[in-house]
RNA sequence: GCGCCCGUAGCUCAAUCGGAUAGAGCAUCCGCCUUCUAAGCGGAUGGUUGCAGGUUCGAGUCCUGCCGGGCGCGCCA
């Protein structure tokens, strides 16, 4: 439970209180009142605005209506004190008891602490990833992977119906370029084609993909074909071997994600939404509405291309929802454009009932995002919305120095390459410590370090001298019940010191934060905030070194000690309920 | 030329639908280990939030115009 919208409940309904008197008009607009933790803890345990944006309205000074407020406030349950502060600001404090049912709370949800109801059920959709399926996932698909992958933990736990979903181009040019290469590698492995050949091949970009990954699967079809296409004409082959080479691809990717830990619910095929005719039907679809027609398009601007004609063609007529121009749908030979897939995708998306999308892509697909917003409005008739969220770049460095990329074509830093190197879970904690549309470091060297300034290991760290504890606290009270549920009933009445008590402050926020973070699809939030709960806690330890009577286990008073075994059961708690939502294993030691 | 993103302490970054005195870490300086992991903690120093206007009770946040950086701009995906 989020107690930050129990009392900002309390409030309204001393709102709705006034109203009734009359001091208040009706149809107050209530939507802008919040109840937050004030920044300066000082102020009290709560503030509110509600005085401040309904006083206007109201025809009322903000003060004045305050006073009025603080007066029906004082009376509600659980607070302590109310007072009005700066331009109309509504300080209150809490009996501590509010608080300690909060941290009751935690130990009984457990790792479910935090868990919302807020999104109701609604469907979302997260689309991420959606590599092509030519080559290995590298380290720039990584972030985006970790990203889509934790907003979709977030927005789970938030509770929506979420779907993880993955759009393979499996149609159009590019994997006609992969099925080249494959042919290539199956001559190669029939001996009809030599190593320094293909390079050749590369050099005068009769292929593309020059990546010796494709050696094995060229291995394979050498196997199942024998020499059948070795020197068949391309219409003979291109099928086939384009198949078997998408699904190669798909299940080479599908093994990178499996090794960073992220899974997809749906896989959706580009190449099956076109023979299904889904791209027809939805052109059907937008022409009923008279958002198809044809037109010329002028010439793009500072890069006007060489081979520009003007020539009418077939355009949808994006600008009505917000884009800048309008955007072809067939290409000069009369086959559809990558863009008319992606509108059938999204119309398939609405089909299946979801009206909140977000796809998660990279910071270079920046010119897509007006397009795809208004596809998504026209073929759902605007009932439809989709939240596009563009990863920067990751810059690889080791102890601060560029790490260097061969130009040489078809090697890069993979995926594979980092998660081997520093394990899964620095790499997904790592690629959530910044917003996605903020470029970010990733360097080898910090990243592995057990220091302050690597975040990985400091939340670890705290997670791993909460575990200590209990470790020690068995040895003292050999059978004793320690478990979360037990320490519940403990008497945390005992938690009076005032830096035990920021720290349950700081554990109740949780469930605000989730909130907070799941409608702002920005998972990086839980990030900063374990490093905060970290901090706290680690700082709490420290008291204990400075003031033997702040240690967690106290031999003398086992009372205290379960009281305070439950807070640091609760900061375990929570750091494990964030690490989750980030897939991240939380230790229970650090060597 | 146009569109989107970014610009906060020396460095890397936070800042809760617009909230109170803009916060952390690193670096620099000063303290804290017979005691639950000092791989840690506490304190000090450090700011015209790129610039100039505007909106309002209140702006790092919203609007306009500049400056600087990144990405993108028909028949690629």
């Amino acid at each position: 439970m989020n107690i930050f919208t129990a009392y900002r409940d309390h409030v309204l309904d001393q709102v709705a209180a006034l109203v009734a008197a009359g001091t208040l008009p009706e149809g107050l607009d209530t939507s802008r009142v919040a109840v937050e933790p004030p920044r300066d803890p000082s102020h009290g345990d709560m503030a509110t605005n509600a005085a401040m944006v309904l006083a206007k309205p109201a025809g009322l000074k903000p003060r004045d209506l305050a006073e009025r407020l603080v007066e029906r406030l004082s009376g509600v349950a659980g607070v302590t004190a109310v007072e009005v502060a700066g331009p109309g600001f509504i300080n209150m404090r809490l009996d501590p008891a509010v608080w300690l049912e909060c941290l009751r709370d935690a130990l009984r949800a457990g790792e479910r602490y935090g868990d919302s109801g807020i999104g109701g059920g609604r469907k979302v959709n997260v689309e991420f990833v959606s590599a092509n399926p030519t080559g290995p996932m590298h380290v720039g698909h990584a972030r985006g992977a970790v990203v889509g992958d934790a907003l979709a933990a977030l927005l789970d736990k938030a509770g929506f119906a979420v779907t993880r979903e993955y759009y393979v181009n499996d149609a159009g040019a590019q994997v006609d370029a992969l099925a080249r290469a494959t042919h290539a590698r199956y001559r190669q492995a029939l001996g009809r084609l030599s190593e320094d050949d293909i390079a050749a091949m590369l050099a005068r970009k009769e292929i593309e993909y020059g990546g010796d990954y494709l050696v094995p699967l060229g291995e394979t079809l050498a196997t199942e074909f024998g020499d059948r296409f070795a020197d068949a004409p391309e219409a003979e082959w291109l099928a086939p071997i384009r198949d078997r080479a998408i699904a190669a691809m798909l299940a080479m990717i599908k093994d990178d994600l499996a090794a960073l830990g992220v899974a997809f619910d749906t896989f959706t095929s580009e190449r099956d939404l076109v023979g299904a005719g889904r791209v027809d039907e939805t052109l059907a679809f937008l022409e009923a509405r008279g958002l198809i027609y044809t037109g010329v398009l002028e010439p793009p601007k500072g890069k006007a291309p060489e081979d520009w004609e003007p020539r009418p063609q077939t355009l949808f007529k994006a600008t009505e929802f917000g884009d800048d121009v309008d955007r072809p749908v067939r290409k000069s030979d009369g086959s559809w454009t990558y863009f008319a897939g992606d509108m059938a995708y999204h119309r398939d998306k609405v089909d299946r009932g979801f009206e909140d999308m977000i796809n998660v892509f990279g910071a270079d697909h920046g010119g897509y995002v007006k397009r795809l917003q208004a596809v998504v409005k026209a073929v759902s008739d605007g009932r439809a919305s989709l939240d596009v969220k563009l990863c920067q770049l990751v810059k690889l460095l080791d102890r601060g120095e560029p790490v260097k990329m061969s130009k040489r074509a078809g090697t890069f830093v993979t995926l594979r390459d980092v998660v081997d190197r520093v394990g899964k879970d620095v790499v997904r904690f790592i690629m959530l410590t910044r917003k996605n549309d903020a470029t970010l470091d990733f360097d080898f060297a910090k990243v592995t370090e057990q220091s302050r300034d690597n975040p990985v290991w400091y939340v670890q760290y705290a997670h791993a001298r909460a575990c200590s504890v209990f470790g020690h606290a068995e040895e003292l009270w050999p059978g004793r019940d320690l478990s979360p549920a037990a320490l519940a009933e403990a008497p945390l009445d005992r938690l009076d010191a005032p830096e035990e008590r920021d720290v349950i402050r700081l554990l109740a926020g949780w469930p605000r934060l989730v909130e907070g973070a799941a409608e702002a699809h920005e998972p990086h939030r839980v990030a900063y905030y374990l490093a905060e709960v970290a901090a706290a806690f680690h700082g709490l330890w420290t008291k204990g070194k400075d003031d033997a009577q702040l240690r967690f286990l106290m031999p003398d008073d086992e009372a205290l000690s379960l009281a305070r075994l439950a807070l640091v059961q609760g900061v375990a708690t929570v750091i494990a309920s964030g690490l989750q939502i980030f897939g991240v294993q939380p230790v229970r030691e650090l060597r």
